[in-house]
Order: structure tokens, then sequence, then C-alpha cells
RNA sequence: GGGUCGCUAGCUCAGCGGUAGAGCACUCGGCUUUUAACCGAUUGGUCCUGGGUUCGAAUCCCAGGCGACCCA
């Protein structure tokens, strides 16, 4: 039967609940019970044993085996399933003043409604579980039907475009939300007991900074000017601690307009977060903890797998600094390198590619490091000491020329974090911004201008702070081992299907 | 940006040049211990879109759309 027939039998099941003067969409159900509950608290009820208790449950209807004079009804909830049993001798009894009471739910009920049921603990003969119901309300009559009760849904661009559906059928992936909320929850909880305030930055900003990506352009129209909307939290998160606030986070949206993968999209969430009198270092440690946190609220260990890879999370890991693993991994040692050219030429016969833009030493140095280390850090290991050419926004390190006091941590081969002993210093940090904007001007479409009013900001003082960024949507990717962030993501954005475009005017 | 693969009933899929199919779901009938309930009978199609080749196209060719995977 096609879909229309299917919706137009559905409605007139509607109509036949109004003419038996129910309504097909109900305004409440008392729930006492959820599924999991029940199921937890009878796990020793014995086959074919009753208990004369009374309890009230809701949910969707997940399957129907129906028979003349009894049906078995498998109710889903958030939580769980939990069988109905439904006898039509037992309901004829307790809802006697409604002579249709049964009928009615062999021939006006689908899977897929909304349904509430009180009634008693029966485990039925063949040991499921069941709620022996007294009397039922349909709350809401679905006019859709669900995908194949075995096969499910199994269309990855059906699963995106109707998440409802997919959370409807596919329980894991209900676990996998529910998990991320565990996460971001634990994070908070963990932040807050270190004394740290969520404070809420804009999304629209005149001058979009913080990092390298292309922006979305927006328009406010009684101002009549172009809006960008944020690419990182960074710039303001320290105007805060200029102005007082010891320690500073925000978790919430960044937009970039890049393109989409398995671990891009186009608007995603980070969490940002500021330390007054803190360096690099005790940032590493922080982030450790706050890892192990996350980890250890939606998981039992933290040995844990990520597609068919083993990796450890327990504290501590590996700390080292770009120029040694490079060195580890390659032989190249870049603190020997005296000229640009000479670098080069080594790099090239250690087979590092496309170098001819590399216009420094640091710059070449992270081309090593992304070509020929990234891949292999598969367990959690923090890089440290960047080149400052590619950190505009980090302090000098202490004791070694031409690096910042950066790091980096790398899980699975991933940029997980990204943290610094800020910059502090006005004069320099103008000079790297006006570096990035004459970039810029040069056509570099991921570079911004200069954001004098962060640069007062600065000039009335920034105290020693180190600062950290991380990636929820990958976090979340690593401990519920999903492969695509569109699998912790709820509605990732996609094309609009032909049928949704408007036509272009012309 | 390049390559490979996919798109057929509500769902999961088969069909690969000769009358569009199966299972599940739906509809109708039967059934008081099912849990992919069962038994019987029906119903259901823009074969992603548009061109082309052909006596004939879901099938072959071209272009486009959407998606997946790999590479840069």
């Amino acid at each position: 039967m096609a879909s229309d027939d299917l919706r137009a039998t559905r409605l007139e099941k509607a109509d036949q609940l109004r003419q038996q003067g129910l309504t097909p969409y109900g305004y409440r159900w008392a729930v006492t019970h959820h599924a999991a509950e029940l199921q937890d608290k009878y796990a020793d009820l014995a086959a074919g044993a009753e208990v004369e208790v009374v309890v009230s449950v809701a949910g969707r209807i997940m399957a129907r085996r129906v028979f003349g004079k009894l049906a078995f009804f498998t109710l889903q909830d958030e939580t769980g399933q939990i069988q109905l049993y439904l006898d039509k001798k037992a309901i004829e009894v307790s809802m006697s003043d409604d002579s249709q009471a049964f009928d009615r739910l062999k021939q006006l009920t689908d899977v897929g409604d909304w349904f509430g049921a009180t009634g008693t603990i029966k485990r039925t003969e063949k040991g499921e579980l069941s709620v022996k119901v007294q009397s039922y309300e349909i709350l809401t009559k679905s006019l859709q039907p669900l995908p194949d009760k075995w096969h499910g849904l199994t269309d990855i661009e059906k699963r995106y475009r109707q998440r409802y559906v997919d959370l409807i059928v596919n329980p894991e992936v209900r676990d996998t939300f529910r998990k991320r909320a565990l996460i971001t929850a634990a994070i908070r909880r963990y932040l807050d007991r270190q004394g740290f305030l969520e404070i809420e930055t804009p999304v629209l900003q005149a001058e979009a900074g913080g990092a390298d990506a292309r922006p979305f352009v927006t328009y406010h129209n009684t101002l009549d000017m172009q809006l960008y909307l944020r690419i990182a939290t960074e710039l303001h998160l320290k105007r805060l601690v200029v102005g007082g606030f010891e320690r500073v986070y925000e978790m919430g949206r960044i937009f970039r307009n890049e393109g989409i993968s398995t671990r891009h999209n186009p608007e995603f969430t980070s969490i940002e977060m500021y330390q007054a009198y803190g360096d690099y270092q005790d940032m590493m440690t922080t982030v450790e903890e706050l890892i192990v946190t996350a980890a250890e609220s939606v998981l039992p260990s933290l040995k844990i797998q990520y597609q068919e890879q083993a990796i450890d999370l327990t504290p501590p890991w590996r700390r080292i600094t770009m120029q040694d693993v490079v060195q580890e991994q390659t032989g190249l040692d870049f603190r020997q390198f005296d000229s640009l050219a000479a670098a080069k030429t080594a790099a090239k016969a250690a087979g590092i590619r496309d170098i001819e833009g590399c216009d420094s030493i640091g710059r070449l140095l992270n081309e090593a490091f992304e070509q020929k280390v990234e891949a292999t850090l598969i367990e959690p290991t923090f890089i440290t000491d960047y080149p400052v050419e590619i950190s505009p926004l980090a302090k000098p390190h202490r004791s070694e020329p031409g690096l910042v006091e950066r790091f980096e941590l790398f899980i699975v081969g991933r940029e997980t974090a990204n943290g610094f002993s800020e910059l502090t210093d006005p004069v320099d940090q103008r000079q790297r911004f006006e570096a990035q904007a004459a970039r810029k001007a040069a056509g570099d479409l991921e570079a911004h201008g200069v954001d004098e009013d962060f640069l007062m900001a600065l000039e009335y003082g920034l105290p020693p702070t180190v600062g950290m960024g991380m990636g929820i949507d990958r976090l979340v990717m690593l401990l519920c081992d999903c492969a695509s962030i569109r699998d912790v993501i709820a509605f990732p954005l996609l094309k609009p299907e032909a049928s949704e475009v408007e036509p272009e005017k012309s």
C-alpha cells in the first residue's frame, strides 16, 4: 500500500476514535514507572508470577501481536521496552463502561502510536515481563508508518534527514546523545568545582577572529552592517580575564564556513577556558583531568576502544616537543638548520611534500609534523613548543627563541585540544595581527584583520593567563566510538533534497 | 577539487535489454501465551531527474541531483 494510503487509513482511525468520543491527541498521562526501572525491579520475578501492584507506563507502540481475545504490545519509552499484556476479559471488567475497549485495541491502534497503560505486573508463561493492562489511552495517533521492524532504518541519508525516525528505531543512537549530554554535564561540573564561571560571548561579531578559518557572513538590517558568525570564543573570553574574571569558560557553538566531512560540520561545539596566573604546563594537567572526568561519566574504564583501536586514557600522558617528536619520526633535527634553504633540502630528502610555499623554518617544521607524525599519535600525547609563525595568539617561549608555549593534544591521530600561555604583550600582539592582516589583504580567506578593541583590552593588561580550546564533538566521537561527526550531532547540516529547493529567482 | 560505489513499494532488498518482484508493514478474515507471532486472501510503483541509443530501457550511454567511502 502506498504511503498516502497508509496515512489515509490512519487518519480514518483517528476519526473513528473521535466518533467514539475519544481524542486521538491526548492531554496528559500520569506515568509512575519507566520500562528500564520495571525490568530492573522485577528482574527476579518467575515466569507465570504476578504482582498485585498497580503501575502506569507510557511510550510508543513498537510491535503488536494480536490474537482474537488477547494481545501483546511492545511499548518503548525513553529508557527501554516493556510488554503490555492485553487480556479481553480483564479489560472488559476494569473498563466496564467502555464496551469497545478491547476491539479498539485491535482495530484502531498501530505501531508508532503513543500509548498510556495502567495495570499490574506479570511475567508471562514465556518469561516476558509485562504490564497486565487494566486501563489504557491512545495518547497520540501516529500517521506515518515506522521502518521495517526487523531491518530497521539503515539508509544513512534518511537517518540524518529524519533523525527522529532514527532515534525511534535505533536505540544505540539514543544512547549516543544521552552520553553526549552526560559528557557535557560532567565537564561543566568539573569546571564548576575548579572555580570556573561560564560566561556567554557574542556569536555575531563585526570582526571574526581567534582562529584561522573562513567565517559565515550575515547582515544586520537596522545597523546596516555586515556581521560574522564567530569562529572562536577566544578573544572575548580573554577580554573577560582583563576585566578581572580569573577563571572563565564557554561551551558553545562555533561556525566555520568550510567543507563537510566525517570530521567536519559547519557548526560544531567547542569549549574554551582561560585561567589567570597559570601556564601551559598547568593546563595540560587540567586537560588530562577534564577528559578523564568526561570519560568516566560514560565509560566503565579508561582503557577504551575506538574503531578497533585500543587506547589507554590513564594519565599522565606523554609530553614531547614538536622538534623532538619530528626528530624521532624523521631523523630531522630542526634546531640545527641555520637557513630555510638548508631545511628545505633536508625535508625534501626526508620525503616531505609540497613545501615550496613554506616561507620559514617554523612552517616547515609544522609541515613535517603534520605529514610524518600526526597520524602516529594514537595514545594521548601532548605535543609542545610550536613555531611562533603558526601561533599568533601564544606567548613566546621563555627559553626557546622562535617557539611559543603551546601544546596540542592528539588522540588516535587527531587534534583533540589546543592550548597555550596567552600572549599578553599588546605591542607583540599588534605585530602578529598586522602580519595576519597582510595575509588577508593578499587573499588568504582564513586570515582576519586587526581587532583594535582586543588590542585595547590587552593594553589595559591581561595577567599571565593560560587558555585551552577543545572540540566537544570530536571528544564525544572518541568516547562513544563514533566514526563520523554526524553520529554525534543530532541534526547535521545536509544539502536540501531537490524537491525542497526553491526555484532560483531570475 | 579528483576517484569509486549507491539511489527500485512505507522499510529492507532482488531484478541488469523483452509483462516491475520478494519479505516485512498496511487492508480483510481466523486465532487467549506471543515476542521477526502464526494461518489464509488482498493491496501497494515518478524503478532519483532530464536527455539519448533501441522495435523495446529499471537495465546500455550522456548530463544533472542527493548520499556514502577513499584520496588531495
